[in-house]
DNA sequence: TTTCTGTTATAGTTTTTATCTATATAGAAG
DNA sequence: CTTCTATATAGATAAAAACTATAACAGAAA
């Protein structure tokens, strides 16, 4: 069936010119390599050599045949050199998915150190809902995401990151809080502006108000957080905002008060999920702690890493 | 050491995202399948899939090392395709020296009739001194050559193929002969010019010379037949110059007498040489027919074909 | 839970194929 | 004519790839 090993012996018989030289290069026997050169022109149906007993020389045929004979060996080895390239796992690229909620405002944070530790790893990133991530992973369309608590699904192996506090966040001229504190009960009645259901951030803001007694405001909702930040602005209401997004995005102290709720457990969790079976999914271990990590040390006043859950 | 077989299989493997169900497509038992596969991954240093009970995925290494077997398998394809083309014996290019006092006034009699003949048979046609011609078939650097007679080597299959006159040619004003007839006694002490000693043409009519007393003029020679001619023209002497040549390249008849010399034999024989162990000489002798038979053909007033020594 | 089903992995065996050694064969050189 | 050297062939051996049977295991169904 024409064989690697055979298009190899006969490279090397077209370079030295005989059978023997070629042999004693390939450290074969040389009745090997005449049996298989033999088998390999059968099964090609050319005679790729002329032999004599001075030299051995190309056929036509052969001499035609010769370079699409050191494609196929040129390839191979391309094959092999990437092969060693990807043989360090970290070496990869991995598909992490990220929730709209949450990636542009901490991939900017820590894509850096990842680069930094795994300077081979390349990540392509891509935003879904969350449910869409879980189903993504599960079904192998990402290797690795994102995702905030709970879970959905109860396959796949979960490593618990950061614990990221939601803020009220009010238009300046509401002039809601003296000091940027508020009480829990002040919530109640509250009207609260939320993302649209297709946000994760909905029910979560949604099981906020059901505790608090404040109403979820459903006549207007946003899209995305920015349009939410617009809204409250623009004084349409006040907001649950995630407190990454607003280290990241709300640099006008003039615009908008951002108020931090005295006792109450405003909070979402994000976990780094993948698949159980995933033969790196040692790497991916590696990189839930250098987020935590790197959480710890530069984040420390805006989240808190978890070190001892999951995982 | 991964060979073509195991990376077919990988390729298999991946696109039915099942070990069971590539096993089925490539006819082979699921053990044979799983075993193979382990083996490639561990010549590659690389896990290739993730192996579940629900599917076998591509690990993010595998998933990238794939577009690179798939080149391995399609380059093989492609060279086997090749090899396919090639199996006929006649759809090769294969190397045919030629002597610069024949090949320009042969070749373009013969070339149609050949590709008419072998429609997939392609020629690389080179010139060289017949002594060169020689040598380069012997040493391989041509498959088959247009050589003249007699040969020095005696190592070379021979298929004598016509003999060809050689005409004395004399400018018109000389007036050397009524009817273009010269009986060969008329020779003698007749002063010839002749090609330089790097033709077999100067030995050819250097021997004539000898024969028949005429003197072979050393001063002025000439580096080509045309160069030759050209000499005759502005009354340097005369020359011998072969049929084809003239049939091909004199068609002023107001310029140059092309004198018969009755009673000699003055002739020069060219015959197609090839190793007598090549693959192909078969189809070798199957030109040197299809040359003779289209001499006999079209040149029968100029060249005498030779159909029964050698070969 | 337990059982059933479907998938991959492992063990052991058989068959195939690649390789070896020894030798035949034949052209080239002395 | 003999010797040298290269390739081809024969027969034996070792390596591998294949098979069958079965274990292990996860997920679905009972």
């Amino acid at each position: 069936m024409a064989t690697l090993k055979q298009i190899q012996y006969f490279q090397t018989v077209a370079e030295t010119q005989s059978i023997r030289r070629a042999a004693d290069r390939l450290a074969i026997a040389q009745p090997t390599l005449s049996t298989q050169l033999a088998a390999l022109e059968k099964s090609l149906g050319i005679t790729l050599f002329e032999r004599t007993r001075r030299l051995t020389q190309l056929t036509p045929a052969g001499r035609q045949l010769l370079p699409a004979v050191k494609q196929v060996i040129a390839q191979w080895h391309e094959m092999r050199e990437l092969a060693h390239t990807l043989s360090d796992t970290a070496a990869s690229t991995h598909r992490l998915g990220v929730p709209p909620t949450l990636g542009p405002y901490l991939l900017p944070n820590i894509v850096p150190s990842i680069h930094q530790q795994f300077d081979r790893l390349k990540l392509y990133v891509r935003e879904d809902p969350p449910s869409q991530l879980e189903t993504g992973v599960v079904e192998g369309r990402y290797d690795l995401a994102l995702v905030p608590l709970p879970l959905r699904s109860d396959n796949l192996t979960v490593d618990v990151l950061f614990r990221e506090p939601l803020m009220l966040v009010a238009a300046r001229e509401a002039n809601l809080a003296q000091n940027g504190v508020l009480r829990e009960q002040e919530l109640a009645g509250m009207s609260i502006l939320g993302l649209d259901e297709r946000h994760q951030l909905h029910r979560e803001v949604q099981r906020i108000c059901e505790r608090t007694g404040a109403v979820l405001n459903r006549d207007y909702e946003g899209t995305s957080l920015d349009t939410l930040r617009q809204m409250v602005v623009m004084g349409m209401g006040v907001a649950f905002l995630p407190a990454l997004y607003i280290r990241s995005e709300i640099h006008r102290p003039e615009e908008l008060d951002v108020i931090r709720i005295e006792g109450a457990r405003l909070y979402r969790e994000h976990a780094l999920v993948y698949r159980p079976g995933s033969p790196v999914r040692r790497l991916y271990q590696d990189l839930a702690n250098l987020v935590r990590e790197r959480m710890a040390s530069a984040f420390a006043d805006v989240v808190t890493p978890i070190f001892d859950r999951g995982g």
